[in-house]
DNA sequence: ATTTGTGAATTACTTCACAGCA
DNA sequence: TGCTGTGAAGTAATTCACAAAT
């Protein structure tokens, strides 16, 4: 099991949404084919991704559906409870731990934090909104390794090391600057505003997709 | 200035953030060694990118602030006020439109829709949450060409198929099924749930970056 | 001297085409 | 025969390296 490219890593949920819901109508073994009819990814990208998985099938009749889940669970770390940390529990934040806390149960947020002391002690569902101060201290008693920023631009920066430097090894920031995880974590910047201006493009009736 | 690379496009608004930046502060030129310090991108890449945008520099020079500004405007739509639907006034979509009401000038959500008729009537910031049945028309009288998605994934598809039926151009859809704009509209899909989990794929200590 | 604009090389990803196994 | 696994071909995006312009 060689190197899997980020391209591929991008496919692992979708994979898993899929698949998951096969295994709970009970079905047994699945081929490309049909995969990429409920993917909408090309079959020979199938194969080739499986086997950047490292799960192979069987010549002529397909690939084992339980076989599959448990490998993307491995790899994604799903077969004990990833505990997630949220920073800034603004509009943003809120919205993004409750729709979270709604639908994901194994990738899941289980601490808040937030710089101001009106938020502090206040509950987002069942969650207590924590101080800053708290950060390194309940991310290493949980061993948190992922986190959600959701600050304003002007914290990010600074919430992010203090993130790296308590052991968090994953980012997703939604605040509008580009960050980086100084070579320690991985980090995902999603600036919203930004995706919003990139589509306007597309409106501008220059393409077609 | 041939067609635009996708991979160009997305890397569109942070030019426009970084070059508006400089324009307030008075700058009038600047080389695409400055703008790689900048942005993180490569000074190649972003030359390559402006050739593509239509913009050209001054060897020994640079390139002019206000003119790429301009441009990237131009080509993004945003020389005039760029009106966006939102269908969905969930916890998601409450906070997305909350959020872009506040920051966002140029691109700005001007029209909320919902289902639920408990919604409908009440307020997100001054903006009244609209029926289903306005939308088509409402779209139709703003002459609205993006709208932002977050239903729930059953009435996804139906939401994207009303919207493209009503002229518009781009979607971006936070809802958690892959739609496509049946070739007449453009669509990008963030699955916030995918993004999270495709995360702890590097959480788990496979990878840094 | 400085910085652009670009053809060539490189890298990353996808699709094609088919050999090989159940 | 049916469907996998893979080398080869193709496509897209990035980086290199340098000639051309001011």
């Amino acid at each position: 099991m060689a190197r899997v490219p980020e391209a591929a890593v991008k496919r692992l949920p979708i994979y898993l949404r899929v698949l998951s819901d096969l295994a709970e109508e009970g079905a047994e073994v699945i081929s490309s084919a049909e995969l990429s009819r409920l993917t909408g990814l090309s079959s020979e990208q199938i194969r080739k991704d499986f086997v950047y998985f490292g799960v192979l099938g069987k010549r002529g009749v397909g690939y084992r559906i339980g076989h599959l889940c448990h490998r993307l669970r491995q790899l994604l770390g799903l077969e004990e409870e990833v505990r997630v940390a949220l920073v800034g529990a603004g509009n943003l934040g809120t919205a993004l731990a409750r729709y979270n806390l709604m639908r994901q149960k194994e990738v899941r947020i289980t601490a808040v934090f937030d710089r101001d002391w009106d938020k502090v002690g206040k509950k987002i569902e069942h969650l207590e909104i924590l101080p800053m101060e708290d950060l390194e201290r309940v991310i290493r008693e949980q061993g948190i390794k992922m986190a959600i920023i959701a600050v304003p631009p002007s914290s990010a920066r600074e919430v992010a090391d203090a993130l790296v430097e308590a052991g968090v090894k994953a980012i997703l920031n939604f605040s509008p600057v580009k960050l980086d995880g100084r070579g320690k974590a991985y980090v995902k910047n999603i600036d919203l505003t930004m995706e919003l201006e990139a589509l306007a493009f597309y409106a501008g009736g220059r393409e077609k997709g």
